[in-house]
DNA sequence: GTAGTCACTATTTGA
DNA sequence: TAGTGACTAC
């Protein structure tokens, strides 16, 4: 362990700001950090500092937004402080509550081996509740009421408080929707008859762990952490707040919480994240000391005069002025182009230009976009120039399905009460167990009011189905028995030979199937690495290494694909607005730049909701380190339609000296007018068919002229030979040439094929 | 169980 | 337009 007395040459990289902000470590503290000023530096030197002072690093808790803000800080602090780093409670709040509920669960009536349902076990979850209660699903939207759900839980609401809220009920009465808070309050059972949580469950036990104090375990965690960091706080709804003030507020507390943040930069207000933290802070921390970071190292001259330009549009904002001593730097380009094809093309050809001009390599180039329906255009454009890019978001490793098959059988032998695993695995490899089984077996756990799996031996099954249940069920206790006593890679093994789940694909024999069994031998490659891995969760005991599987799935749950992005690959990157939060790049293309979509039209209503999309603007034009074009197009397809939209008021709103001048000034006619659609049906030309069949040409043949050999055309998936066909001439067996899957059953009666010779 | 059809919908997204 | 979920007919 490193002695106080060491050297703190860190401080030298800092200025006179940021220094006081890292060496004030006692008492609460805020800090607003502009765009570019430095601020993962000074929290991670703070923390640095703050362990250099005596402080053991076990009592320091960090809490972010993102996997990859945790790690990132944690590299950092790792380079000043060496290897005692990773004894830092750095996380985000998910992460760090879900270590301290696998020890706590108990004390509020979970199972220590809770699991966590993502986003489809609660779509499933909802599902399940409005169908039982007979609820219309066209009314009760699945994705409406989950985040009526969320909102309440975000908000501290339960769901007695709900149906005595009136502008919640009111809302919903009015929406004829009032039957949410029963389908939440079934809900919060459905989830704890489970043992599982779903994400806001995370945050929303921690609160009540941490308020109804059971054995006055509040203590014991504001005795254990002395000093609280909280990255982006902008963005922190009124629940996680909540759980801070837990934290740092009790009488065994020494309330050494500091909070970074930029009011500027908040735009997640749309999933319950609320400013108003920012200024309740000082209120109720009121010896705070605030330091403003200011001074921007990021961006050249007229890139940090564009935002400040921007961002003075909007009202309500802590008073603060960003500046830069960097080079005044390039102008601000602008693009307008006729179509979003031809916005596409200059974009594509603009970096082609720019990396040979200034010889920037890819990996420093980004394309923002506010909507991610709009990549495809530029995807197609870089491909064509041979320009290698990668695009944030899209499915993650952990949502493919064989992925998920998997993990429901893991999780399934951690905690059998997980109804969702359950029904998802239950026929899967089918055994026989069919929808009228599983609706016998939902029925009765209802009744009971107990999970799926302890209704199993309480039915009398049909002796087909008994005979299937009872192979089930040998399979999930012998894997349960596993789980209990080995690690997770050799309970991992286990269970996924037993589920048969690689047999079934490998019977399919197809090239998607051997890319699923890739992706398992990929996860399970991932469990042996946790396995070894000495970074793995920390148990009661940090030094008591937890390399169990239900401590892996908790681990994993709270992934997302970002996690493991290889960075050193060669490659521009296109991605939201939203997703390049946190980033830099030496150039940056902001697209789209056009009334309706960026300010999106679903934004034009409020003045509130306006001042979000100015600062998400602003966001994405504080990425930009030395090069930055903002394009928009006068005409674009937007489903299926072409529309035309005026440019951007915000293009407006940066003056004329900082835009290159070679660009022509823009005249827009007025905002806030609906999209003028222009014409439908015009897109036909647009994309490449992703058939091989020419339709025009397309005559299907009387199904009597067709024999087995036969080279046909099927409409969709192209020529194919036909290997077999039954007597009645209904079913054939069809090889097709340019389809990647083997041999497809087509019923003649309804796919119509045409003879090709 | 599966292929095909129909109707519907359409920001942003972390964990 | 494109993707999805529900439904249908075998």
């Amino acid at each position: 362990m490193e002695s106080p007395e060491q050297n703190t040459d860190y401080l030298d990289e800092l200025n006179k700001i940021q220094r006081q902000a890292v060496t004030t470590i006692n008492g609460p503290v805020m800090v607003i950090a502009g765009p570019g000023s430095g601020k993962t530096r000074v929290l991670t030197y703070r923390i640095a500092h703050i362990i250099k002072s005596g402080v053991p690093p076990w009592q320091v808790l960090a809490l972010t937004f993102t996997n990859k803000a945790a790690k990132e800080m944690k590299e950092r602090i790792e380079k000043v402080i060496g290897p005692s780093a990773n004894k830092v409670w750095a996380g985000t709040f998910h992460s760090v509550f879900c270590k301290i509920l696998r020890i706590e669960a108990p004390k509020i009536g979970y199972p220590n081996d809770f699991t966590i349902y993502d986003t489809d076990d609660c779509k499933s979850l909802v599902n399940e509740i409005t169908k039982t209660m007979g609820l219309d699903p066209k009314v009760y939207i699945n994705s409406v009421v989950r985040s009526r759900i969320s909102a309440a839980k975000s908000n501290l609401i339960s769901p007695k408080a709900y149906a005595n809220n009136e502008d919640y009920m009111g809302l919903d009465t009015m929406n004829k929707r009032p039957m949410i808070h029963v389908i939440y309050e079934k809900y919060l059972n459905k989830c704890k008859k489970a043992g599982a949580m779903d994400f806001d469950d995370l945050l929303l036990h921690m609160f009540r762990l941490l308020h109804m104090n059971p054995d006055n375990v509040r203590a014991k965690y504001q005795e254990k952490f002395k000093y609280f960091l909280v990255d982006e706080f902008q963005d922190t709804n009124v629940l996680q707040y909540e759980i801070l003030k837990l934290f740092t507020n009790g009488a065994s507390s020494t309330r050494n919480v500091c909070i970074v943040g930029d009011d500027a930069q908040s735009i997640y207000s749309f999933r319950g994240a609320t400013i108003d933290n920012i200024l309740q802070f000082g209120k109720d921390y009121p010896q705070v000391k605030t330091f403003k970071l200011e001074q921007n190292y990021r961006s050249t001259k007229h890139i940090v005069a564009a935002a400040n330009q921007v961002i003075s549009n909007n009202a309500n904002q802590i008073p603060k002025k960003i500046w830069t001593d960097l080079e005044e730097g390039n102008k601000i380009k602008l693009v307008r182009a006729m179509t979003d094809v031809e916005e596409g093309r200059r974009v594509a050809s603009d970096i082609i230009e720019q990396k040979n001009r200034y010889n920037i390599p890819n990996t420093e180039i980004a394309i923002l976009y506010r909507t991610n329906a709009q990549s495809r255009v530029f995807e197609e454009h870089l491909r064509r120039q041979n320009i290698p890019y990668r695009i944030y978001g899209g499915l993650s490793f952990y949502q493919r399905k064989e992925i998920k098959d998997v993990i429901a059988y893991l999780r399934l032998s951690t905690n059998s009460n997980d109804d969702e695993a359950l029904k998802r695995v239950i026929n899967y490899p089918k055994r026989g167990i069919g929808n009228s089984t599983v609706a016998l077996l939902t029925k009765q756990a209802d009744q009971d009011n107990t999970s799926m799996w302890d209704s199993i031996g309480l039915i009398n099954f049909t002796a087909r189905a008994s005979k299937s249940m009872k192979l089930f069920y040998t399979i999930v206790s012998a894997s349960k028995e596993k789980a209990q006593k080995q690690d997770a890679f050799e309970a991992a093994s286990y269970i996924i030979k037993k589920s048969g789940i690689i047999e079934a694909y490998k019977a399919e024999n197809t090239l998607e199937s051997k890319g699923r069994i890739d992706n398992i031998n990929a996860l399970i490659d991932g469990i042996k690495e946790f396995t070894d891995s000495d970074e793995v969760a920390l148990g009661e005991d940090e030094n008591n290494l937890d390399r169990s599987l239900s401590s892996f799935l908790q681990t994993i749950s709270l992934m997302t694909q970002a996690d493991k992005e290889s960075e050193d690959d060669d490659h521009i990157t296109l991605l939201s607005v939203h997703a390049a939060k946190g980033l830099e790049y030496r150039s940056v293309f902001v697209v789209g730049l056009e009334e309706n979509l960026f300010p999106s039209f679903m934004s034009m209503s409020s003045p509130q909701q306006l001042d979000e999309e100015r600062r998400l603007f602003y966001v994405a034009i504080t990425r930009a380190k030395e090069l930055l074009t903002l394009s928009c197009a006068n005409s674009r397809y937007q489903y299926g339609n072409l529309v035309e939209n005026d440019s951007s008021r915000f293009l407006e709103e940066i003056s004329e000296e900082n835009l290159d001048s070679s660009a022509f000034s823009f005249k827009r006619k007025s905002f806030g007018k609906t999209p003028r659609k222009v014409s439908a049906g015009l897109g036909k030309a647009r994309n490449k068919p992703t058939h091989i069949a020419e339709p025009e040409n397309f005559v299907p043949s009387p199904i009597k002229d067709i024999e087995v050999g036969m080279r046909v055309l099927h409409k969709r998936f192209g020529p194919g030979k036909i290997l077999s066909m039954d007597e009645k001439k209904k079913l054939a067996t069809i090889k097709f040439e340019s389809v990647n899957s083997p041999e497809k059953r087509i019923l003649l009666q309804y796919a119509r094929l045409q003879i090709l010779d």
